[in-house]
DNA sequence: TGCCAGGCTTCAC
DNA sequence: GTGAAGCATGGC
Protein backbone atom coordinates (compact mmCIF):
# COMPACT_ATOMS: atom_id res chain seq x y z
CA UNK A 1 0.00 0.00 0.00
CA UNK A 2 1.55 3.43 -1.20
CA UNK A 3 0.12 7.02 -0.30
CA UNK A 4 -0.28 10.03 -3.00
CA UNK A 5 -1.41 13.24 -2.56
CA UNK A 6 -2.93 14.49 -6.31
CA UNK A 7 -4.93 17.47 -6.84
CA UNK A 8 -7.99 17.58 -9.11
CA UNK A 9 -8.99 13.92 -8.41
CA UNK A 10 -12.04 12.67 -6.87
CA UNK A 11 -13.31 8.75 -6.90
CA UNK A 12 -17.03 9.43 -7.14
CA UNK A 13 -17.05 12.25 -9.99
CA UNK A 14 -14.54 9.48 -11.41
CA UNK A 15 -16.80 6.42 -11.07
CA UNK A 16 -20.64 8.58 -11.98
CA UNK A 17 -18.92 10.24 -14.78
CA UNK A 18 -20.02 7.26 -17.02
CA UNK A 19 -16.67 6.41 -18.69
CA UNK A 20 -15.84 3.48 -17.16
CA UNK A 21 -18.31 0.68 -15.96
CA UNK A 22 -16.76 -1.71 -13.15
CA UNK A 23 -15.76 0.77 -10.60
CA UNK A 24 -17.34 0.52 -7.14
CA UNK A 25 -17.74 2.32 -4.19
CA UNK A 26 -16.37 -0.11 -1.03
CA UNK A 27 -17.78 2.64 1.97
CA UNK A 28 -17.88 6.54 1.96
CA UNK A 29 -14.11 7.20 1.02
CA UNK A 30 -12.97 3.90 -0.42
CA UNK A 31 -13.75 2.50 -4.38
CA UNK A 32 -11.97 -0.58 -5.89
CA UNK A 33 -11.78 -0.91 -9.15
CA UNK A 34 -10.57 -3.88 -11.82
CA UNK A 35 -8.49 -3.00 -14.84
CA UNK A 36 -5.38 -4.41 -16.65
CA UNK A 37 -6.08 -7.91 -15.02
CA UNK A 38 -5.38 -6.20 -11.47
CA UNK A 39 -7.67 -5.19 -8.91
CA UNK A 40 -7.36 -1.96 -6.88
CA UNK A 41 -8.45 -0.09 -3.90
CA UNK A 42 -8.25 3.61 -3.46
CA UNK A 43 -8.73 5.23 -0.31
CA UNK A 44 -8.94 9.21 0.29
CA UNK A 45 -7.56 9.78 3.56
CA UNK A 46 -7.49 13.11 3.76
CA UNK A 47 -8.74 16.33 0.82
CA UNK A 48 -5.93 15.54 -1.71
CA UNK A 49 -4.28 12.31 0.13
CA UNK A 50 -5.33 8.96 -1.28
CA UNK A 51 -3.73 5.64 -0.58
CA UNK A 52 -3.58 2.55 -3.18
CA UNK A 53 -3.45 -0.71 -2.48
CA UNK A 54 -0.74 -2.00 -4.86
CA UNK A 55 3.12 -1.38 -4.28
CA UNK A 56 5.51 1.64 -5.78
CA UNK A 57 5.91 -0.41 -8.67
CA UNK A 58 2.24 -1.16 -10.17
CA UNK A 59 0.91 2.28 -9.37
CA UNK A 60 4.08 3.66 -11.93
CA UNK A 61 3.59 0.95 -14.52
CA UNK A 62 -0.16 0.64 -14.70
CA UNK A 63 -2.61 3.24 -12.36
CA UNK A 64 -0.26 6.92 -12.55
CA UNK A 65 -1.29 6.38 -16.39
CA UNK A 66 -4.89 5.20 -15.89
CA UNK A 67 -5.21 7.75 -14.03
CA UNK A 68 -3.33 10.19 -16.17
CA UNK A 69 -1.88 11.40 -12.76
CA UNK A 70 0.63 12.93 -14.77
CA UNK A 71 -1.62 15.58 -16.93
CA UNK A 72 -2.73 19.00 -14.76
CA UNK A 73 -6.28 19.48 -15.19
CA UNK A 74 -5.91 23.00 -13.36
CA UNK A 75 -4.73 24.28 -16.66
CA UNK A 76 -8.04 23.30 -18.47
CA UNK A 77 -9.92 24.81 -15.67
CA UNK A 78 -8.52 27.72 -15.88
CA UNK A 79 -9.28 28.25 -19.50
CA UNK A 80 -12.81 27.98 -19.41
CA UNK A 81 -15.00 30.88 -20.91
CA UNK A 82 -15.27 32.77 -18.23
CA UNK A 83 -18.43 34.12 -19.63
CA UNK A 84 -19.54 30.71 -20.12
CA UNK A 85 -22.08 30.46 -17.19
CA UNK A 86 -22.77 26.92 -18.02
CA UNK A 87 -19.23 25.26 -18.32
CA UNK A 88 -17.83 27.27 -15.21
CA UNK A 89 -21.13 25.35 -13.16
CA UNK A 90 -20.34 22.39 -14.50
CA UNK A 91 -16.72 22.49 -13.93
CA UNK A 92 -16.96 23.53 -10.74
CA UNK A 93 -19.30 20.41 -10.21
CA UNK A 94 -17.16 17.88 -11.59
CA UNK A 95 -14.24 19.29 -10.53
CA UNK A 96 -12.43 16.23 -9.83
CA UNK A 97 -13.07 14.16 -13.05
CA UNK A 98 -10.23 12.66 -14.89
CA UNK A 99 -10.28 10.92 -18.36
CA UNK A 100 -9.00 7.57 -17.76
CA UNK A 101 -6.66 5.70 -19.97
CA UNK A 102 -8.75 2.30 -19.67
CA UNK A 103 -7.77 -0.87 -22.17
CA UNK A 104 -8.67 -0.90 -25.62
CA UNK A 105 -10.31 -3.92 -26.14
CA UNK A 106 -12.62 -3.50 -23.12
CA UNK A 107 -12.85 0.15 -23.74
CA UNK A 108 -14.53 -0.95 -27.04
CA UNK A 109 -16.73 -4.01 -25.98
CA UNK A 110 -18.58 -1.70 -22.68
CA UNK A 111 -19.06 0.89 -24.87
CA UNK A 112 -20.48 -0.82 -28.13
CA UNK A 113 -22.60 -2.54 -25.04
CA UNK A 114 -23.52 1.00 -24.35
CA UNK A 115 -25.51 2.70 -27.09
CA UNK A 116 -29.45 2.97 -26.20
CA UNK A 117 -28.41 1.23 -22.75
CA UNK A 118 -28.45 3.35 -19.48
CA UNK A 119 -25.27 2.88 -17.23
CA UNK A 120 -26.76 0.71 -14.53
CA UNK A 121 -27.55 -1.65 -17.17
CA UNK A 122 -24.32 -1.13 -18.61
CA UNK A 123 -22.73 -1.92 -15.62
CA UNK A 124 -24.84 -5.58 -15.32
CA UNK A 125 -23.81 -6.49 -18.74
CA UNK A 126 -20.57 -5.87 -18.36
CA UNK A 127 -20.17 -7.64 -14.95
CA UNK A 128 -22.07 -11.09 -16.32
CA UNK A 129 -19.51 -10.60 -19.55
CA UNK A 130 -16.70 -10.85 -16.50
CA UNK A 131 -17.97 -12.90 -14.25
CA UNK A 132 -18.66 -15.85 -16.91
CA UNK A 133 -15.73 -15.28 -19.13
CA UNK A 134 -13.10 -13.59 -17.31
CA UNK A 135 -10.03 -14.19 -15.52
CA UNK A 136 -10.17 -15.19 -11.86
CA UNK A 137 -8.39 -12.72 -9.42
CA UNK A 138 -8.47 -13.87 -5.72
CA UNK A 139 -8.52 -10.50 -3.28
CA UNK A 140 -8.64 -11.05 0.53
CA UNK A 141 -12.51 -11.52 0.98
CA UNK A 142 -13.58 -11.91 -2.55
CA UNK A 143 -13.04 -13.48 -5.87
CA UNK A 144 -13.01 -10.67 -8.75
CA UNK A 145 -13.08 -11.36 -12.54
CA UNK A 146 -11.02 -9.66 -15.36
CA UNK A 147 -12.74 -8.18 -18.30
CA UNK A 148 -12.48 -11.06 -21.26
CA UNK A 149 -10.39 -11.45 -23.46
CA UNK A 150 -11.00 -11.48 -27.38
CA UNK A 151 -10.24 -15.19 -27.19
CA UNK A 152 -12.16 -15.80 -24.32
CA UNK A 153 -15.44 -14.19 -26.08
CA UNK A 154 -14.37 -15.45 -29.42
CA UNK A 155 -14.97 -19.02 -28.30
CA UNK A 156 -18.47 -18.24 -26.62
CA UNK A 157 -21.34 -19.89 -28.48
CA UNK A 158 -23.75 -17.29 -29.73
CA UNK A 159 -26.92 -18.75 -28.24
CA UNK A 160 -24.94 -18.32 -25.31
CA UNK A 161 -23.58 -14.65 -25.88
CA UNK A 162 -27.41 -13.70 -25.87
CA UNK A 163 -28.10 -14.70 -22.36
CA UNK A 164 -25.97 -11.72 -21.12
CA UNK A 165 -28.84 -8.91 -22.18
CA UNK A 166 -26.86 -7.91 -24.91
CA UNK A 167 -29.83 -7.63 -27.08
CA UNK A 168 -29.24 -6.47 -30.80
CA UNK A 169 -25.39 -5.95 -29.53
CA UNK A 170 -24.84 -9.54 -29.78
CA UNK A 171 -23.57 -9.55 -33.21
CA UNK A 172 -21.80 -6.42 -33.26
CA UNK A 173 -19.83 -8.04 -30.14
CA UNK A 174 -19.79 -11.73 -31.24
CA UNK A 175 -18.12 -10.87 -35.08
CA UNK A 176 -15.92 -8.13 -33.76
CA UNK A 177 -14.41 -10.90 -30.92
CA UNK A 178 -14.01 -13.44 -33.98
CA UNK A 179 -12.17 -10.85 -35.78
CA UNK A 180 -9.62 -10.13 -33.17
CA UNK A 181 -9.10 -13.54 -32.41
CA UNK A 182 -8.32 -14.36 -36.07
CA UNK A 183 -6.41 -11.80 -36.52
CA UNK A 184 -8.80 -10.11 -39.22
CA UNK A 185 -8.86 -6.68 -37.27
CA UNK A 186 -5.50 -5.71 -35.66
CA UNK A 187 -6.48 -3.99 -32.40
CA UNK A 188 -2.82 -3.41 -31.18
CA UNK A 189 -1.82 -1.48 -34.08
CA UNK A 190 -4.10 1.38 -33.05
CA UNK A 191 -1.78 2.77 -30.66
CA UNK A 192 0.67 3.06 -33.69
CA UNK A 193 -1.78 4.89 -35.47
CA UNK A 194 -2.22 8.80 -35.48
CA UNK A 195 -5.60 10.15 -33.67
CA UNK A 196 -7.41 10.49 -37.44
CA UNK A 197 -6.25 7.07 -38.83
CA UNK A 198 -7.04 5.25 -35.49
CA UNK A 199 -10.72 7.03 -35.77
CA UNK A 200 -11.61 5.80 -39.43
CA UNK A 201 -9.62 2.15 -38.29
CA UNK A 202 -12.24 2.13 -35.35
CA UNK A 203 -15.24 3.34 -37.69
CA UNK A 204 -14.32 0.43 -39.81
CA UNK A 205 -16.14 -1.72 -37.24
CA UNK A 206 -19.59 -3.62 -37.48
CA UNK A 207 -21.72 -1.56 -34.60
CA UNK A 208 -19.21 0.81 -33.82
CA UNK A 209 -20.08 4.62 -35.07
CA UNK A 210 -18.70 7.97 -34.58
CA UNK A 211 -19.49 8.06 -31.19
CA UNK A 212 -18.75 4.98 -29.89
CA UNK A 213 -15.00 5.64 -32.10
CA UNK A 214 -15.04 8.85 -30.18
CA UNK A 215 -15.04 7.54 -26.50
CA UNK A 216 -12.75 4.72 -27.59
CA UNK A 217 -9.95 7.69 -28.62
CA UNK A 218 -11.33 9.67 -25.45
CA UNK A 219 -11.02 7.08 -22.94
CA UNK A 220 -8.66 4.14 -24.78
CA UNK A 221 -6.15 5.82 -26.46
CA UNK A 222 -6.24 8.90 -24.32
CA UNK A 223 -6.44 11.16 -27.64
CA UNK A 224 -8.44 13.72 -25.16
CA UNK A 225 -9.43 16.29 -27.95
CA UNK A 226 -12.11 13.13 -28.99
CA UNK A 227 -15.49 14.83 -28.56
CA UNK A 228 -17.99 12.29 -27.99
CA UNK A 229 -21.62 13.44 -28.76
CA UNK A 230 -24.19 11.02 -27.01
CA UNK A 231 -27.97 12.21 -25.81
CA UNK A 232 -26.91 14.12 -23.28
CA UNK A 233 -24.08 16.23 -25.22
CA UNK A 234 -26.55 17.28 -27.79
CA UNK A 235 -29.33 18.06 -25.28
CA UNK A 236 -26.96 20.46 -23.99
CA UNK A 237 -25.61 21.93 -27.24
CA UNK A 238 -29.46 22.80 -27.97
CA UNK A 239 -30.58 23.88 -24.71
CA UNK A 240 -27.06 25.89 -23.59
CA UNK A 241 -25.69 26.17 -26.65
CA UNK A 242 -28.72 26.93 -29.11
CA UNK A 243 -27.73 24.26 -31.31
CA UNK A 244 -24.14 25.21 -32.04
CA UNK A 245 -21.00 24.45 -29.01
CA UNK A 246 -17.90 25.80 -30.63
CA UNK A 247 -14.93 22.66 -29.59
CA UNK A 248 -12.68 24.07 -31.43
CA UNK A 249 -12.52 27.11 -28.72
CA UNK A 250 -10.85 23.81 -26.49
CA UNK A 251 -8.89 22.33 -28.96
CA UNK A 252 -6.23 19.79 -27.70
CA UNK A 253 -8.82 18.98 -24.65
CA UNK A 254 -11.76 19.14 -25.69
CA UNK A 255 -12.75 15.71 -24.66
CA UNK A 256 -12.10 17.07 -20.96
CA UNK A 257 -14.58 19.86 -21.43
CA UNK A 258 -17.07 17.10 -22.63
CA UNK A 259 -16.81 15.11 -19.58
CA UNK A 260 -17.26 18.10 -17.51
CA UNK A 261 -20.60 18.76 -19.37
CA UNK A 262 -21.98 15.18 -19.43
CA UNK A 263 -20.94 14.65 -15.53
CA UNK A 264 -23.17 17.72 -15.05
CA UNK A 265 -26.03 17.57 -16.78
CA UNK A 266 -27.51 14.30 -15.39
CA UNK A 267 -27.49 15.84 -11.75
CA UNK A 268 -29.74 17.31 -9.69
CA UNK A 269 -27.51 20.67 -9.38
CA UNK A 270 -27.95 21.11 -13.20
CA UNK A 271 -31.55 20.81 -13.31
CA UNK A 272 -31.52 23.45 -10.54
CA UNK A 273 -29.33 25.49 -12.66
CA UNK A 274 -31.70 24.96 -16.04
CA UNK A 275 -34.59 26.10 -13.86
C1' DT B 1 -46.84 0.37 -17.27
C1' DG B 2 -44.60 3.02 -20.34
C1' DC B 3 -40.60 5.57 -21.40
C1' DC B 4 -35.82 6.13 -22.07
C1' DA B 5 -31.03 4.82 -22.30
C1' DG B 6 -23.15 7.52 -23.40
C1' DG B 7 -26.41 4.86 -31.30
C1' DC B 8 -25.97 2.00 -35.10
C1' DT B 9 -27.37 -0.18 -39.56
C1' DT B 10 -30.29 -0.15 -43.31
C1' DC B 11 -32.89 1.80 -46.77
C1' DA B 12 -35.31 5.45 -49.20
C1' DC B 13 -34.72 9.73 -51.52
C1' DG C 1 -25.31 13.30 -48.33
C1' DT C 2 -29.41 13.50 -45.41
C1' DG C 3 -33.50 11.57 -42.86
C1' DA C 4 -36.30 8.24 -40.82
C1' DA C 5 -37.48 3.54 -39.35
C1' DG C 6 -36.20 -0.43 -36.67
C1' DC C 7 -33.81 -2.39 -33.19
C1' DA C 8 -33.49 -5.95 -27.72
C1' DT C 9 -33.42 -5.33 -23.11
C1' DG C 10 -32.97 -3.53 -18.42
C1' DG C 11 -33.92 0.15 -15.01
C1' DC C 12 -36.73 3.50 -13.02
Amino acid sequence: MITKQINDFNLSQIDESGQCFRMKQINDSKYYTIAYGKYLEIEQLENNIFSFSCDQEEFNNIWFDYFDLGTDYSLFKSNIDPDDLFLKSAVEYGKGIRILKQELWETLITFIISQRKSIPAIRTCVESLCSSYGKPIKVPDKTVYSFPDASALAQVPFEELKSHGLGYRDKYISQLSSKVYYKEFDLDNIYNLNFNDAYNYLLTIYGVGAKIANCVMLFAYHGIDAFPKDVWINRIIKNEYNGNFDTDRYFGYAGVIQQYMFYYVRSSEYAEFAR
